[in-house]
DNA sequence: TTGACAATAGAACGAACGTTCTATTAGGAT
DNA sequence: ATCCTAATAGAACGTTCGTTCTATTGTCAA
């Protein structure tokens, strides 16, 4: 099962790395992943990987994490027009743990059931970040307890009084008489196909 | 600006720390980030916090990234009711990145502009990852190219014909005539509330 | 003020890191 | 076959890492 060792297969392993290990592998560990013995080659490799641009070490000489390991090239809008693979290579590129999650310390993750929200474009099966903490404005989508159960709603807030409306006919606009009972705002919604 | 120093600021800061560098810091960079001058205090404060938790380290003797910097505790389903924070502790936890990217080399990532997913809760201003280089199967969301113009579509094939459909009434179902033009599948859907 | 204990500083140390060096092997061209 | 170059192995080296030790400082109670 030894594959020949190039620079596609040397960046593809380290990028392998580390998505498993959360960090660049040492010069000993790259041994193994290069099927290599001397670390002198492994020195030798990620010398000709930083020549190509493909590795580069921060201020303080790491190695820093390859860029396609984490990072999702961002390109234009739709109707623009769809990219060549060239322009691809220039635009931005966007980490998605940091685009989605602002306060890690304060978010959590929640599985939707349910369709009340399904004009919103928020349908059973999704996962929505949820930031507790926070208060909410007009408009927010928020995760509320309605008569002893949890369910997401538009957040209104006139003239002292609130109202939680679905995005779903089915569901009647609520007006909470006694205190709100807020699990915390909808930052994101994510949704991935099956496969 | 010297703030208290306890176990939920080191926390936070070594957590910060991993979000811009996207590696965990060493003793000596931790001294400037505890504010103290001396690596065996910062050893004395990483073993209060791997005591407690905190802190992990792997195979290797390197400290782990906090769970809490990239990874996200992952709760059930809202109907389910809503549970307590201690209940979280034992639910599983996810990383976006690994959950959402399957394969990072031959994906991209678009941003939606237009209504024509609206059906499919896919709304303009969402971002989708597409996936280059794979066969769409019957009821894939896919990102092809109509009249010049890149757009998203259900896909169906019947007895070798494709029918590219909208979920949007506005638009009518194509048969492209030629050959399709394709640009990959839907893989994910992303949805981020301005703030 | 004194004593007890926790927190910090600073030096010293072994281990592992990345680098550099020389020697050996492999492959292709002449 | 011979030469030339690229790739590899293995050892040696300096640096920095994390750890451990002792000494000093700070804090609170008696």
């Amino acid at each position: 099962m030894k594959e020949k060792r190039s620079l596609e297969t040397v960046e593809r392993r380290i990028s392998e790395f580390f998505l498993h290990n959360r960090r660049m592998p040492t010069y000993s560990e790259m041994t193994d992943l290069l099927g290599v013995r001397s670390k002198s080659v492994v020195h030798f490799w990620v010398k000709k990987l930083m020549a190509k641009g493909v590795l580069e070490r921060d201020s303080k000489g790491f190695l820093k994490p390859l860029r396609r390991s984490l990072l999702l090239p961002l390109v234009g809008e739709i109707q623009a027009g769809f990219p060549s693979p060239v322009e691809e290579e220039l635009r931005d590129v966007i980490s998605l743990d940091e685009y989605l999650i602002t306060r890690p310390v304060s978010s959590f993750i929640l599985k939707v059931s349910g369709d009340s929200m399904i004009g919103e474009g928020i349908k059973p099966g999704d996962l929505v970040i949820v930031e507790k903490g926070r208060e909410p404005k007009n408009g927010d989508v928020i995760l509320a307890q309605v008569d002893g159960e949890w369910t997401m709603k538009y957040f209104t807030k006139r003239g002292g009084r609130i109202i939680l409306e679905s995005a779903n006919e089915k569901y009647p606009p609520i007006r909470p008489k006694e205190e709100l009972r807020l699990g915390g705002i909808i930052t994101a919604v994510i949704r991935k196909y099956h496969r």
